[in-house]
RNA sequence: GGUCCCAUCGUCUAGCGGCCUAGGACGCUGGCCUCUCACGCCGGAGACACGGGUUCGAUUCCCGUUGGGACCA
């Protein structure tokens, strides 16, 4: 609680933060926010973000985060879409404490607000078509006017043969509706601007703007939460409280997320889905950190744990300005995390990408202990599960693939010899250890006055195809005895031959 | 077209009138380490869109311009 006269401060300096921010910290009512999306699609990177600041949001707050699946559009609803949706947030970690409710079913609640504002005359019938409105909209473009509605039905005395009306609401002309945001401060807007908005359509569906404030009235949602996209519906939503008789909710509208080119975020920036990113082999902590940074800072802290996202999570530290997507950053994050990440764990997710490229076969899976010491030595060079996993291949699968032009750099006949001589002393070694593996190539590199990476170099594209893998004697080590000598063999005859 | 929003390195951002010769991170880059590639470590280049005010003093406050974005069943 901040003390009298620190409010009058600060209030001098900051008026919107503070008469904002205070609603937050003083009010008694719990808070209660949503994630609304739609399920006409993918689980899409802005979605993401605008879910997890809510669901931050909730969890520093100790509240609820409901998730409410907008599906009135029934045309481009599925439930495939939901089960994406709920499958994504699932696997972000990004629980909700009720629903998923479905507006779907709850048309019978949306039918009565619309009735009530029928009755009371806060609503009217319209019998202009879309083609008509079009229509007019256009000329009135032409004539260089707002293409605003122009309230044909207001004064209708009788309705018109023939045709379903939809519902729109009467909105005030007069003065002006200021929406209090908690991230931008106080908007203003002229209610002279303001359309009398289709709460009905004629099909008898609730249109968008109509059913969110329903749905977060009824479902007392405190603080609304979404992208600044619909900052500019607000000012009608408003209006709809008021005439419902019910007080708004608290508004924060966070800034877009944006592709390379500084255009709304879409599949041309490449990947936006969740999904893809499941499939690319990133970690869903590595996505969470690296979306709440987008648009939300805390100092010049980059890497953040869930709990800590929790802890330090405000409103008040969301940036106004929209960002771009930079998945070069959200690969270094990756990367970090699977540093730190449980090595069994990271072995189970590329055990599951191995089955799925086939390379496993069913029934002859690897050593769980064994896998663990592999991923270990993977772990390092790997910014993606995937890659992690063609890291893998080499150890795992029976045959190798050899690079052509590795091999004919580095198998050439010169180190036949030395490969030879390596082969005999690792057949006889025991135990098989890095230490061991290690004194041989010393051993044989001083007797023959060569550098190690005579050495080296041949045996890794022996070993694994190619010229990059982690150090030589972990790669021996790990691989075992048996399938080392074999493709140093191997890679004799390529010589020979 | 109307309305609304936004503006610090290429990108994410710190900055809430003097601490800024503007800090951090990703990326880029020079070097070190080294059996390859990475990791790691050390260094470098790199930004307050522009123009007016306000002020002793503006990246920070105000206005305009420019540029972007969003919304308008």
């Amino acid at each position: 609680m901040q003390p009298f006269c620190g409010i009058i401060i600060r209030f001098t300096l900051q008026p919107h933060r503070e008469i904002i921010s205070k609603g937050v910290e003083t009010s008694m009512n719990p808070v209660r926010v949503r994630f609304a999306p739609s399920p006409t699609g993918a689980l899409h990177i802005g979605g993401v973000r605008t879910a997890l600041f809510n669901w931050l949001f909730a969890r520093h707050h100790k509240g609820t985060f409901v998730l409410r699946i907008e599906d009135t559009d029934q045309t481009r609803s599925t439930d495939e879409s939901i089960r994406i949706i709920l499958d994504g947030m699932k696997w972000l970690g990004l629980d909700w404490d009720e629903g998923p409710f479905r507006q779907t079913e709850r048309m019978d609640i949306y039918r009565q607000h619309v009735d009530t504002l029928l009755k009371q005359g806060k609503a009217y019938y319209c019998y202009c078509t879309p083609e008509e409105l079009e229509a007019r909209r256009k000329e009135a473009m032409a004539a260089g006017k707002p293409p605003k509605y122009d309230r044909k039905c207001r004064t209708l005395k009788a309705p018109i043969e023939g045709r379903t009306p939809a519902v729109r609401f009467l909105s005030s002309d007069e003065g002006q509706t200021i929406v209090r945001d908690m991230v931008r401060g106080a908007v203003t807007f002229e209610n002279q601007q303001l359309d009398d908005l289709i709460i009905r359509r004629s099909d008898g569906l609730p249109t968008y703007n109509f059913a969110v404030v329903v749905d977060d009235v009824t479902m007392k949602i405190s603080h609304v939460i979404r992208g600044d996209d619909h900052l500019n519906n607000t000012p009608r939503q408003i209006q709809l409280y008021q005439a419902l008789g019910y007080e708004p909710p608290e508004f924060a509208h966070l800034p877009m997320i944006l592709g390379s080119d500084k255009t709304k975020l879409s599949k041309r920036h490449g990947a936006t889905a969740v999904t893809e990113y499941i499939d690319l082999g990133y970690l869903p902590e590595a996505l969470v950190n690296y979306l709440s940074r987008l648009g939300w800072s805390s100092g010049d802290q980059e890497i953040f744990s869930r709990q800590e996202l929790i802890e330090k999570f405000s409103l008040d530290s969301v940036g106004k300005a929209p960002s771009v997507f930079n998945p070069e950053k959200l690969l270094w994050l990756n990367h970090h995390y699977i540093q730190q990440a449980d090595a069994g764990r990271l072995a189970g997710l590329v055990l599951d990408l191995l089955r799925k490229d086939g390379i496993l076969i069913e029934g002859k899976e690897p050593d769980a202990a064994w896998l663990k010491k592999l991923v270990k030595i993977l772990t390092e060079r790997s910014h993606t599960l995937v890659e992690m996993k063609n890291a893998a291949i080499p150890f795992i699968a029976e045959e190798i693939q050899m690079d052509e032009k590795a091999a004919a750099k580095h198998l050439t006949p010169d180190v036949a010899p030395l490969l030879t001589e390596l082969a005999g002393t690792l057949r006889t070694l025991e135990p098989f250890t890095h230490d061991g593996i290690e004194k041989a190539f010393n051993d044989l590199v001083a007797a023959k006055g060569i550098k190690l990476g005579k050495l080296a170099q041949p045996v890794r594209v022996a070993l694994t195809g190619g010229t990059v893998s982690p150090g030589i004697y972990e790669v021996i080590e790990v691989m075992g005895k048996e399938k080392t000598v074999r493709r140093i063999e191997k890679a004799l005859h390529l010589i020979t031959a």
